[in-house]
DNA sequence: AAAATTTATATCGCTTGCGATATAAAATAA
DNA sequence: TTATTTTATATCGCAAGCGATATAAATTTT
């Protein structure tokens, strides 16, 4: 392993970390006027795509933890976004679904991706260098999530 | 702005941020076995390359709040790896500093890259992608953290 | 010089995020 | 059928991460 490689690790891995936390703070302006915060946001995501999913099935389309995620949905419904129900088919399964307010936030939260757009896409930065930097975080997600099965495919409206 | 545009935000915003959890958990292994965290590794870089920085110092080239930095620094001093002491000239300042097993870490620490570079750079991700990667992640933070005057430049090493 | 403002750090409260662990239901093995 | 293992969810404890706020020192204004 060359200087150069090992280097190039460091130089990857905290501009993954910064760009995160940068790209939470960019949407929180956005969600604070729907009341939500960013992780929350990717839940309704899941479950704008499908509805009626286990905890499991939206901890894996996210790559978290069920304890992570666990938490997060009480709190969703506590705010009345979700309701959680056991399954009947199988006792150890709860169900999220959407209630009408999770509903009627798709609509509100349609403009979000277009407001950040314009910040994100710039002279430098190219939309089809964003293309780019899409496929390539997809395949170093998929080189380091060997264990889940996550597709990633599943996340991609808002 | 169009469809394709739209869509192409989620694609991205999600991605950075699974990538930067998987990181996160590759990089836990090697750290436990030294006793701390990827955010104080982050940290024992910035002082790795530049000892004696205040805590503003730390959080500007980390991207962090204060607020963030203080706790940690607290955690990282009560481990003996630092140490923080009022700076004489402006007492608003707290200067932190490497212990002599701080300084220690940065020989044990020297072989983590290799390990995850290898995880990282595959059949289907070469060090070409990876450093176009690295380029574009940096233009995407510059472009979101324009406040902030941190270049990125300075966290480099591990 | 006195007052107002800015800067640097810290504290509080909350949400994430995760390892370790617990519990109950379902599936499998015996 | 009974015992074992696996699966799904939840709880606990801790470390980030950040908005709001507090406090003291330094700087600027008046």
């Amino acid at each position: 392993m060359e200087f150069e490689q090992l280097k190039l690790v460091n130089q990857l891995c905290f501009p993954v970390y910064a760009a995160s936390r940068l790209i939470t703070r960019e949407y929180q302006p956005y969600l604070d006027q729907l009341g939500i915060t960013y992780p929350q946001y990717l839940v309704l995501m899941v479950l704008w795509e499908t509805d009626s999913i286990s905890v499991n099935g939206i901890a894996q389309k996210l790559i978290l933890n069920t304890n992570t995620v666990t938490p997060l949905l009480k709190r969703m419904e506590v705010q009345g976004i979700v309701v959680r129900e056991r399954s009947a088919e199988d006792e150890r399964k709860v169900i999220v679904k959407l209630t009408a307010k999770g509903k009627q936030l798709q609509a509100e939260a349609a403009t979000i991706p277009g407001k950040l757009a314009s910040g994100l896409i710039s002279e430098t930065l190219t939309i089809a260098e964003l293309v780019d930097l899409r496929d390539r975080l997809h395949e170093l997600i998929d080189s380091m999530s060997e264990r889940n099965k996550t597709s990633l495919s599943d996340i991609d409206k808002g």
